[in-house]
RNA sequence: GCGGGUGUAGCUCAGUUGGUUAGAGCGCUGGUUUGUGGUACCGGAGGCCGUGGGUUCAAAUCCCAUCAUUCGCCCCA
């Protein structure tokens, strides 16, 4: 046990999980080219700048979660902690900014340093949606109900509720920034730890704390509505109106804020009580400096992120969907006709496994139990009247078929 | 990074106040005579009791450490 294991934080996925884990990507991909959305892969590393200068100096992930490491020639590279980051340097890199808007859809691994808990890995997968130089409020409904139709194609819309909330733009969030610092500052040594250390460096977060007292302090504080200008409310006044317009239910959360510094005006989080502290399935925001802040042109966008490991817990078992037909074959003076036969029969776009050991009782037995449709057997009495007996498992009924009319029973078995 | 729980066969778990060859169910596998399954019956394989130390005549059982996992905090998807 102790010789090989897998890296804490790290695990195979196979079986079940490989399914689901592919199914939400396939789906989900799905559903955002509907909006128009294409693929993108960026590398798994970049140079730590990309995410020392994007997602923010003072978080946690930057501060003491990134897998940085020197590489031969002792560039400083980073495995990427999260994909807007690698997407933007992406646009940055490849000068699309005369193709915008785009609309980008990406999967794949993630690699945070974290205290590994269920549904939170070191390294995890994501899907995640990029649409870069999105300006109107109605880019940022459109993000918010594609994230919503992703996970109800997934089955998911009964168990998670959206949560809105607004950064609103730069003046207003730092004249918010000063206020709350200021009304901290009061109880700093009635905080948490935690919360005077946030006071310093990212004092939005204090209202996201759990700790009792924190809350208590919190509740008095003031609110970010006074300090937001005419033109974030109005920002975000439209998009809860977009919202609505499109039938999706939505709580506000003036709590809500998001742990990446990027983030501004629209921010939102599809959140499920089903999985205890790990409750965020998908979540995003809207980030219009972080091109500029990069190095790029200035470009608004929004995007969101979300676990697939999360969503992999909310949904049932999935099953192969592919009906199957199993082959068996009985004495070696068949095995070759039954090859060839499987050969057409995959060509023709059939799943066909095929099982030559033991008895005819025993493959029926491992036939039942990989879920066989069909079964076709051919034995020395078959093969030399050119025929197979093709049993339809779950009937019981069984009939001699002409090997020329085999791919068309089969087709016609499956469509019925 | 902090605090708590858990760690016995592939899986889910028993294992009495420390006491001979460590158990069950499921799964896997062989059989119940010839080429027909999902049932029943009878066999079989499979365990350095997470790992390393310690206490003891004796440790799966007690102590320490370590690794993994899990819950909460933190953080976030």
């Amino acid at each position: 046990m102790s010789k090989l294991q897998p890296v804490r934080g790290t695990r195979d996925i196979y079986g079940q999980l490989a399914y689901r884990h592919h199914h939400i990507i396939d789906t989900s991909f799905e559903v955002c080219r509907r909006y128009g959305y294409d693929r993108i892969s960026t590398p798994i590393f970049e140079f730590t700048n990309v995410f020392l200068r994007s997602i923010g100096e003072t978080t946690d992930i930057v501060s003491k979660e990134m897998y940085s490491f020197e590489d031969r020639k002792g560039e400083s590279l980073t495995l990427r902690p999260e994909g807007t980051a690698g997407v933007v340097r992406s646009l940055i890199s490849n000068g699309r900014f005369q193709e915008l808007p785009l609309k980008q859809f990406y999967a794949g691994p993630m690699f945070r340093y974290e205290r590994p808990q269920k549904g939170r890995y070191r390294q995890f997968h994501q899907i995640g949606a990029e649409y870069l130089g999105a300006e109107e409020p109605r880019s940022d409904v459109e993000a918010i109900s594609m994230a919503f139709n992703v996970l109800q194609a997934l089955g998911l819309d009964k168990s998670i509720s959206l949560e809105i909330n607004t950064l609103g733009d730069e003046d207003s969030r730092s004249a918010y920034r000063d206020a709350l610092v200021a009304y901290f500052a009061k109880y700093k040594n009635d905080l948490s730890a935690d919360s005077q250390m946030r006071l310093e460096k990212n004092p939005l977060r204090i209202l996201d704390s759990k700790n009792e007292t924190d809350k208590e302090i919190s509740s008095q504080a003031p609110a970010f509505e006074a300090f937001l200008n005419a033109s974030s409310k109005t920002y975000f006044e439209n998009v809860c109106k977009g919202l609505e317009n499109l039938g999706l239910s939505y709580v506000l959360n003036d709590k809500l804020v998001r742990g990446l510094d990027y983030y501004s005006h629209s921010v939102f989080e599809f959140v499920t009580n089903e999985l205890g502290a790990q409750g965020t399935v998908l979540a995003g925001g809207r980030y219009d400096g972080l091109v500029q802040q990069m190095g790029g042109k200035p470009t608004p966008a929004i995007g969101w992120a979300a676990g697939i490991e999360r969503l992999e817990m909310l949904m049932p078992d999935l099953a192969e969907d592919l009906p199957v037909t199993m082959m068996m074959p009985i004495g070696e003076t068949t095995f070759s006709e039954a090859e060839k036969l499987m050969h057409d029969l995959r060509s023709a776009g059939h799943k066909v496994i095929s099982d030559y050991a033991g008895n005819l009782k025993k493959r029926f037995a491992r036939a039942d139990k990989v879920g066989a449709k069909l079964a076709i057997i051919l034995g020395e009495e078959e093969l030399s009247k050119n025929v197979v007996m093709l049993k339809n498992m779950k009937t019981g009924e069984q009939d001699e078929v002409e090997i020329n009319q085999l791919e068309k029973k089969i087709r016609e078995n499956h469509e019925s």
